[in-house]
RNA sequence: GGGCCGUUAACUCAGUUGGUAGAGUAUCUGACUUUUAAUCAGAGAGUCGCGUGUUCGAAUCACGCACGGCCCA
């Protein structure tokens, strides 16, 4: 061990790194930034200005040839980081990246910042921030360049950057620091700017058709609306326990009681289940309601929307998911339930309205179930496993069982099914939907029957929410609605594999240190 | 929860049968005013994820733990 290493400071973890930690290059870096402040050069100045974007300097002038750059002799300001830095004895070439994403060339000359400026640039490191102004010009090898009149130091960083050319891999580092992997990785960037996108789109798609956009809460006293554990929390100052919710159906059909007839959410949820490529503990998800409109209308409405999402971030209806194609071109396949069970799960006949035959498979095919599971349970467990997977283009699912569907509204046609469709992209649940119950009879026997289901021990059951059926009683319009989920449409249109890679912070467990 | 894989310099990765820890990039010093992963010469940089054990000796073998990835439940 050196005599430096001996004398650096520990740091209070006990074993494993530091996230604090020090090495030679930020100790450099360091000390370099300690000679320029020495000379008076402010670290960290808020003053510099940019006035142009490099994004628009190449769209603008990209196409201009040497000549013409040099009469037009168009000067520019930008700011933003260093990336990359070649030095010569009396000059240099770095290339520095704004907020656009885009990178641009920059010449520094001895000659032209004079003896003084050009010192102290020397002292700047890779992964700094600059202001550079100066004319634009095109250098021997045709690349368009701003010849720097002056570079001004914006932000001091004292940690190197990762390596240029295989840059940041590694999937826990990226994840943790992503905003390392913002810097470093150009497509990560633009998988978050396409789910931006996306999200926009949605908002613009309902607003256009008279939706609101409301905010409800996410810390509610009966987790509703859905079959998933919550997460619970605790009010000090109110001595009560709280739920972080599972989804937000019942307060959005609230409004709609209160004569909100069309609203959307469009935010978080949280379940308290494990993570995978495909589930991350918080997650958003779009919630809408729409009065006077049953599933059926909700079909081609999400049909729609999905396909104006696909057009504004893949620029076409049919694109490529993990190698496969997808088209999502109205009008998408519709299935019945049991007919997809038989069809493309390859279920036998029998099984289908038998509680004992489909329960048997069920475990057969892995699934767990508890003693009050009835055919409902079963066959949705059967589903999963052998007709989901299958689902590679978008298909609706319809005629669901009304076991699993305590919130939708009966069919005329049939007692024990229910006005629901679940819609399927690349063999994944995108979104579900129903006509909504809004008989208040008929809904406080179904929470009953949920509270009894939990009582025999499934966490998953709904609990009974007594002012939601009183708001029912007040008398909610017929109604439709439907809950997408954003992640999974991200992960779709962005051709992502996992979850993680369209959420900016995925959950970990916490770094050591 | 189970299985498999991974964790070595700032980054990307090698590391043989257990015998003093390696490369490229990055960094530092010197040279260099049109480079494109600039070039040339030299140098520094490591708690080999953490711990215990086996051993004369462990990055390497065993066990445990932590974190992550993929698959399964």
């Amino acid at each position: 061990m050196s005599e430096k290493t001996k004398n650096k400071p520990k740091t209070p973890d006990k074993g494993g790194k530091s996230i604090l930690d020090d090495n030679q290059l930020i100790r450099q870096r360091r000390a370099k930034a300690a000679e320029l402040a020495a000379q008076g050069v402010p670290l960290f100045p808020n003053t510099f200005r940019p006035r142009d974007l490099i994004s628009d300097i190449k769209k603008n002038y990209g196409h201009l040839d040497i000549e013409r750059l040099e009469t037009l002799n168009l000067s520019f300001v930008i700011a933003g980081r260093i990336m990359s830095l070649r030095s010569f004895g009396k000059a240099a070439f770095m290339h520095i990246m704004d907020r656009s994403g885009e990178q641009l060339q920059v010449h520094v000359q001895k000659n032209v910042l004079g003896d003084e400026a050009y010192a102290r640039f020397k002292k700047l490191d890779v992964g700094d921030l600059v202001g550079v102004s100066g004319p634009l010009f095109r250098t021997r090898t045709n690349e368009l360049t701003i010849r720097a009149n002056q570079v001004t130091l914006v932000t001091k960083s004292y940690r190197p950057l990762p390596e240029k050319f295989h840059g940041l891999t590694d999937v826990e580092q990226r994840y943790r620091q992503r905003y390392l992997d913002l810097i470093m990785n150009r497509e990560v960037r633009a998988i978050f700017e396409a789910r931006s996108k996306i999200v926009s789109t949605i908002r613009r798609f309902l607003h256009q058709r008279d939706f609101m956009e409301v905010e409800t809460p996410m810390m509610q006293h009966i987790p509703g609306g859905a079959m998933a554990r919550p997460f619970e929390t605790y009010h000090n100052a109110l001595g009560m326990p709280l739920y972080l919710r599972v989804a937000p159906e019942l307060y959005l059909k609230r409004l709609v009681v209160g004569g909100l007839e069309r609203v959307f959410e469009l935010n978080r949820n949280f379940r308290n289940e494990g993570v995978s490529v495909r589930h991350n503990p918080e997650f958003t998800m779009l919630e809408f309601y729409m009065s006077y409109a049953s599933y059926e209308d909700l079909m081609p409405l999400t049909e729609e929307m999905l396909a104006e999402c696909a057009k504004e971030v893949v620029g076409s209806l049919k694109f490529d998911y993990q190698g496969r194609e997808i088209d999502m071109s109205p009008p998408w396949r519709q299935l019945d339930f049991r007919t997809s069970l038989l069809e493309i799960g390859g279920v036998p006949p029998k099984v289908l309205f038998d509680a004992e035959e489909a329960l048997g498979l069920s475990r057969e095919l892995g699934g767990v179930h508890k003693p009050g599971d009835g055919l409902g349970k079963a066959l949705d467990k059967i589903f999963e496993v052998t007709v989901e997977p299958e689902l590679w283009q978008p298909t609706f699912i319809t005629g669901h069982p009304l076991e699993i569907s305590p919130l939708s509204r009966t069919s005329d046609h049939d007692p024990d099914a229910v006005e629901r469709f679940e819609f399927f992209i690349a063999g994944r649940e995108m979104g579900n939907g129903f006509s909504e119950l809004n008989d208040p009879d008929d809904q406080r026997q179904r929470f009953l029957e949920q509270v009894a289901q939990r009582e025999a021990g499934d966490e998953e059951a709904q609990f009974m929410d007594a002012d939601y059926v009183r708001a029912l009683e007040y008398g909610m319009p017929p109604t439709a609605g439907e809950g997408v989920g954003i992640d999974r449409l991200v992960m779709l249109l962005t051709d992502q594999p996992s979850i993680r890679e369209v959420i900016l912070f995925p959950l970990l467990r916490p770094e050591k240190g």
